[in-house]
DNA sequence: GCGACAG
DNA sequence: ATCTTGTCGC
């Protein structure tokens, strides 16, 4: 099996950003929606170059779930990736996607964590705060925390707990036999909302629509810039 | 001191 | 994230 591992980051910069982190969490709020979503977006970024980042997000009509509408931004590299610390890296490009969003969705589906974070700030909740929008994430990997295994079948849920005892998040299999997903809210979102929307979004794939079609064009724009 | 480490 | 083909299992 292979072990990750990280190149020693820039000490001064990794306070910095850290600082910046800590500000920002005071603003997040989790509670609940005050409406049911009509609509979804679904936010992913790729790298078609190492220096250069592409956001995608894809506007869906909730719950039916038929694409409204799908953009990308190109922009430079600038950060690098520091574990904790992605969304300083992926957040600025995001954020000008976002701004090519005509139709602002009532809630977003981030790619990467939300408060399932070492310091309660992945990257839904950074830019929950920053767009001041109701957000979660799905991830398919477990940055912090500690679960036992979901039951292999399809909709089994176990919570995702830290050594305080909290629960940041939960893990869900969304598919009968694939890994499960890590789910937790942003901003302006719960974990009952993260959950809930989720599981509605499912078609048959492991990933949800929003961001499995984010994942998916992200990857295709990504080959026309070649 | 030894692991763990989103995308 | 990214570099990459075929292949085993349901």
């Amino acid at each position: 099996m292979y072990r990750p591992y990280h190149p020693p980051a820039d000490p001064r910069i990794v306070r910095e950003l850290t600082q910046v982190q800590q500000e920002l969490r005071a603003h997040v709020r989790l509670l609940p929606l005050s409406a049911e979503p009509a609509f979804i977006a679904g936010c992913d970024s790729s790298f078609p170059t190492p220096e250069t980042i592409l956001s995608v997000f894809v506007l869906l009509r909730f719950p039916l779930l038929e694409v409204v509408k799908k953009i990308y931004h190109v922009g430079p590299v600038e950060v690098p990736y520091i574990p904790g610390l992605l969304s300083f890296r992926e957040a600025p490009n995001v954020l000008k996607a976002y701004e090519k969003l005509q139709q602002q969705p009532d809630i977003i589906m981030v790619d990467g964590h939300g408060i399932a974070h070492p310091r309660r700030m992945g990257i839904a909740a950074h830019l929950g705060v920053l767009l001041d929008r109701p957000t979660f994430n799905v991830a398919k990997q477990k940055l912090t925390g500690v679960y036992q295994e979901p039951a292999i079948t399809r909709g089994s849920i176990s919570p995702l707990t830290d050594k305080s005892g909290e629960l940041p998040g939960e893990v869900i299999r969304s598919k009968d036999k694939v890994r499960p997903l890590f789910v937790s809210p942003g901003h302006r979102c719960d974990q009952a909302t993260a959950t809930r929307l989720t599981l509605a979004c499912r078609r048959g794939y492991k990933l949800p629509e929003p961001t499995r079609l984010a994942d998916h064009w992200a990857g295709e724009f990504k080959q026309e810039l070649r």
